[in-house]
DNA sequence: AAAAGTTACGTTATAATATAACACTATGAC
DNA sequence: GTCATAGTGTTATATTATAACGTAACTTTT
């Protein structure tokens, strides 16, 4: 129940600012406990993803880069999204071509999401998909990477329209 | 057992000639049943679909479609894949941005997809995700569309290879 | 069968997403 | 300081996808 509710964090209401904080200065932990640099670009990214619990595509990134006078260009954005990806840091959102903020940085295992399709809101849940796995197992498949991405509604959406 | 074997087509050995029949005739008939038309066009990006249990991109779709004399364009293609994925006669796999020909037409329900990156052969399974499910459930999140991909090797490859 | 309505196809142009290749700069190790 | 490496910046281009508009083909109605 607890747990439920922690996982899906972006579908319940919660001081967002503070979510903000925490889970940048957990970024900068875990680079440091890895001895990576969280270099001044790949803050900048990681908090423009960490603006909301909707993901933002690499051009949207971009964009807000380029709001003042600076004209970077796109392998830029490319860039600190491939470390934050690699580090955990982030997410890609396949199905739509988008990338969102991790909202519990050093977690071992696969993510799997929940994807509003009316407020766009993603919640990053972390069960195992086991009923799969017992599945790929039993053909002697060896899973590397899971996509795990659930598109709906969330409570709240539903609410509104229904 | 006999399930799965079944449901792992890609990854067992079989008269591939046969099953491309067998589907392309499943997709005639589904056509048929639903007052649809499987127009020339359609059927030949299915053909090309069908080719293998690998996705293919729609731009390698166009590229074959015009090795003759033929000079058509994207959204020829692309329209045809969209009716296609609209019938469920195929399916796009989000982390690869390509398109498969779906291995039993007229199936209900969600589908998921083991992907080896190794032979690149996809394999299309019809589990409940249950487990996912009731998390979402649990948070009042309402299921419309499922994105499962896993990526890994397939038991063929892990004897290539180690 | 002509007219009208609808669905599918074709073409052009362009949008949106992503990467290759190469040069420059900062950082850390010695 | 020199060197090696990692990170950044820039240009150009590749890849994937769709908007917009016109034509052709099938269906339904009359
Ligand atoms: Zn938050
Ligand atoms: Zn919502
Ligand atoms: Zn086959
Ligand atoms: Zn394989």
């Amino acid at each position: 129940m607890t747990k439920s509710k922690t996982s899906c964090l972006a579908f319940s209401h919660h001081d967002h600012k503070r979510c903000q904080n925490k889970l940048l200065s957990a970024a900068r932990d875990l680079c440091e406990s890895r001895n990576l640099r969280l270099t001044e670009r790949r803050k900048q990214v990681l908090q423009i993803l960490l603006q909301s619990h909707q993901p933002i595509g690499a051009y949207d990134i971009l964009a807000q880069l380029n709001q003042g006078q600076a004209r970077i260009a796109p392998p830029i954005v490319y860039r600190a999204l491939e470390f934050l990806l690699e580090e955990g840091l982030a997410h890609r959102i396949e199905c739509k071509n988008a990338f969102i903020g991790c909202v519990h940085p050093g977690h071992q295992g696969a993510t799997q999401f929940l994807i509003c399709k009316d407020c766009d809101k993603v919640a990053e849940l972390e069960n195992p998909v086991s009923a799969l796995q017992e599945d790929a197992r039993n053909v002697g498949f060896v899973i590397d990477h899971s996509v795990v991405e659930l598109t709906g509604t969330c409570a709240d959406c539903q609410q509104n329209v229904g």
